[in-house]
DNA sequence: ATACGTTAAATGTATGACATATAACGTTTC
DNA sequence: GAAACGTTATATGTCATACATTTAACGTAT
């Protein structure tokens, strides 16, 4: 007898925010796609200019899409990437709801299978690539640029491996590593002095998928011995 | 010369957004907290409630409060959950970001590693929890509850890793393989037989790590024989 | 003690006005 | 003819005010 649903009072910009999501997850608008300008939505929804805002504002804020202002301004449907899920483990990191611990040992997993995965899939531009980054690791430029240049590889590794979601997840968590450590420790020739990188080189490049996982994995433990303790003073320092 | 920097035309309530979040991420309004009134923030940040109000909209749209309406009501922090990287996972796939084969094969290299660190930590009481999931793994409900059962074990040893990371990722690729194919075949007995655990049970509660990776590979690789060919069908039927 | 109405405090919505950003077009100037 | 400049049109961004709605808490009558 008690069959009765309660009466979900949903909010206007909530209803024209989902109708909105829906539109572009059926494919209705694709990247690149302007949306109706507020104007037109105003009318085809029958509701007043600040709901129309506020649910774009909240489409803008999930990354759906972006807003430019001027004549040929709109709200264009984003290509979307999976930074999200980096700037996500971002908000997870600094909210405290992840120690550095946890994120090197997550990559200490999941990198060496990425690594065994790019040695399965290495193509000969791909290890063009590899080594390339690999000779120009040990130069020394400006602050982040040798950041970006001592990572490199990884991020060749990560792209190689035939996996998306194992693509951003890696990218992630080398990402937030270093971020982090570098905010603790600027100078990088420390945390991590080049040349760390060519026995899993070699073994991508050979094809040998067991052998890229396995010294993916020793450089990880080496690494991460460099970076013992990083987390507590950095803890402390805040 | 030319070192002068572009004039940052930051939007009011972007700005208001940013201070916000950064109050949150500081530390200064924790889970549970209220942000100040719209009145309050108007009087503080010197803006008009526009502003105000699409500040926290965006800051809802972030996951980082719930608005409550009422005498009592606000912006209150939210508890930040990892169920934001879910929502990411769910929204890639659905935006074509990523296939269900690599999520497939995303859940059948991380599952494993998840298995044996779950056996590594493995406790009594975890040990029970284990044996009362896979106890009731045979009952059948209606149709929601029967594919909570049937995934129970999985999401036990998610939990059971020790490390928030991995759990995330692990849950994430549960509930979008189990969201996915049951929307293909609702037919639970079909696409994930009872019964199927009790090795990897076994093994984890021996705390036998290896044993436990190889039980939950040859369970998944098993279960992904039954999955054969549903993406195309899906993409099909869409 | 329960039921009910009142009140107060918050967010939600509507509307109109004006500010600002930006591309496109037309016009002047050389 | 091309570059510089002003004009205009069309978006979004912001402000201000009024009113609607939701919800908890308090008071009051039954």
């Amino acid at each position: 007898m008690n069959n009765f649903k309660p009466i979900k009072q949903i909010k206007a910009s909530d209803e024209v925010f989902n109708q909105l999501r829906e539109a572009i997850f059926s494919g209705r608008f694709s990247a690149g796609d302007k949306l109706p300008s507020e104007r037109e939505l105003i009318e085809k929804f029958a509701v007043s200019r600040t709901v129309v805002r506020e649910a774009i504002k909240s489409l803008e804020a999930r990354g759906l899409v972006v807003i430019k202002q001027g004549a040929t301004g709109g709200a264009f449907v984003k290509e979307m990437t999976f930074d999200r899920l980096s700037s996500d483990c971002n908000d997870l990191f600094f909210l405290g709801k992840m120690s550095f611990n946890e994120i090197c040992q997550a990559r200490l997993h999941i990198e060496p299978i990425v690594a065994g995965l790019a040695a399965k899939h290495c193509t000969p531009e791909h290890a063009k690539l590899l080594l390339e980054a690999n000779a120009n690791e040990s130069l020394t430029l400006e602050y982040p640029e040798t950041v970006m240049l001592r990572s490199k590889i990884h991020y060749l590794l990560a792209d190689m491996c035939n996996n998306r979601f194992l693509t951003a997840i890696d990218k992630s968590l080398i990402q937030l590593v270093g971020s982090i450590s570098s905010k603790f420790q600027p100078d990088t020739d420390k945390i991590h002095p080049p040349g760390m990188h060519h026995s899993i080189i070699d073994a991508v490049i050979a094809g040998d998928e067991a052998g890229a996982e396995q010294a993916m994995r020793a450089h990880l433990l080496d690494f991460l011995v460099l970076l013992d303790g990083i987390e507590e003073e950095y803890r402390h320092t805040q």
